[in-house]
DNA sequence: CGTCCGGTTGACAAACTTCAATGATCGTGG
DNA sequence: CCACGATCATTGAAGTTTGTCAACCGGACG
């Protein structure tokens, strides 16, 4: 988001009070009900959001990677909507809401910026869902571990090794299942030579089976074929 | 979102074309690649918007009540990124986003009132996800009656009968369960006397037991409580 | 009046969770 | 430097929930 991360090209008289921040693994850059007072721009590092539920049980909610933004959904309420802690450590850029709010009045290229960044958001959010509605456990680790690939991959890591940024435990709990279903589906892709996975690294042996993973299912026919009317 | 709904106290020398328009049930909205020319405020009827999978099934990502607006995920790529069709006869209020835009620059209430807008959907969107993994499809039910019961209740309307406005079949895509499911946990509760179900008319009996039923835990002590750091 | 569609029910199979135990790794303090 | 405990990950066996397949029912509609 080159507009928030610098200052330049301000017009004349505006200024943006922008500072960066480090944290710690597992310190928290937001909780839940906190004053929304700054958006953070994620520059190195990796975090994940997450809410409570009733019963005390966490369920995380994304995780984020560098040049990602952290926030938005405050805005409405000006009250964080999420918790957001530091998988490791991690250092944002954090520029004061206040200030781009009313930049956006005079820069009407940062206002669209701003509305562009909600408005992936959104896609984003509904991808998750389709993430979290794949068939089995095995798709949904699948189709996770290509989207982890593909985000090194679009910004000229390999997109064939890498370093997962969080435990397993959340990842089991990103995709809602057992850390020990997860870890099951794990050494079963190994076996089959999809993957390689000690630790924290990755290693994707055979992206296209890995695709046909994501994508399998279970009836060669129709399935919940969309209904009349679709033409 | 009173300011795109009239228009009234427009700056002078402004317009914003505004049309109404009906859809029957099946008919669609828009359509995945169409380009995005406007924003819709659903004012009648309902809407589903979901996504076609690769093995040709549907995922069905939400459902829109009168008050909702669509399309606000297209404003990044200019192309609609969801299929949205009415469940039953609609009607939207559609509004040109080429001269929201405009507006933007000139209005500051309007461009908060959008940017609020975008927000909100991101705070619908985790709660779409705290829906999806609740631990048993009784669980997702009842979260999901309980969010339409207070949507009613919200407006004026009866939170203890309602008429769901949408079949089975998507309730269950939604909750990301079988119809069958879906079916048998509606009977359950019935016989528990939670609800009465019949067709589309559905009566909430015992709203406690019902959020009973959403918040119920398995496991009585700690499940994933939150590790270290949380304080 | 028969057909179609949406919804329900039963029996069985598959996927996932639960409980329990073990192993590996890492940071910390003796 | 090593030992220790804590965290993280893996594995097995048994139990629960959900999916699958098939049949059936009843209202809507032509």
């Amino acid at each position: 988001m080159a507009l928030l991360a610098e200052t330049p090209s301000l017009p004349p008289g505006a200024q943006l009070q922008v500072w960066h921040q480090v944290y710690k693994r597992g310190e928290a850059l937001f909780r839940v009900g906190e004053a929304f007072v700054s958006i953070g721009i994620l520059r190195s590092g990796a975090v994940k959001t997450y809410l409570q539920r009733e019963d005390g049980s966490e369920q995380v909610l994304s995780f984020l990677m560098p040049g990602d933004i952290l926030g938005l959904d405050a805005i409405a309420s000006g009250r964080h909507m999420r918790n957001a802690v530091a998988l490791d450590t991690t250092s944002a850029c954090m520029v004061p809401f206040e200030g781009i709010d009313e930049l956006c009045n005079t820069m009407p290229a940062l206002r669209r910026e701003m509305m562009r960044q909600m408005s992936l958001g959104l896609v984003r959010d509904a991808r998750i869902h389709m993430l979290l509605t794949m068939r089995t456990a095995d798709q949904r680790l699948a189709a996770f571990l290509l989207d982890l690939s593909r985000w090194f991959g679009a910004r000229g890591f390999s997109a064939r090794e890498f370093q997962l940024p969080m435990p397993r435990a959340d990842i089991a709990n990103y995709l809602n299942i057992k850390p020990e279903t997860l870890s099951r589906a794990l050494t079963r892709m190994q076996n089959e030579g999809l993957i390689r996975a000690e630790r924290r690294r990755l290693l994707i042996l055979d992206p296209g089976k890995l695709q046909a993973a994501a994508d399998e299912t279970s009836d060669p026919a129709e399935w919940a074929m969309p209904r009349k009317h679709v033409q």
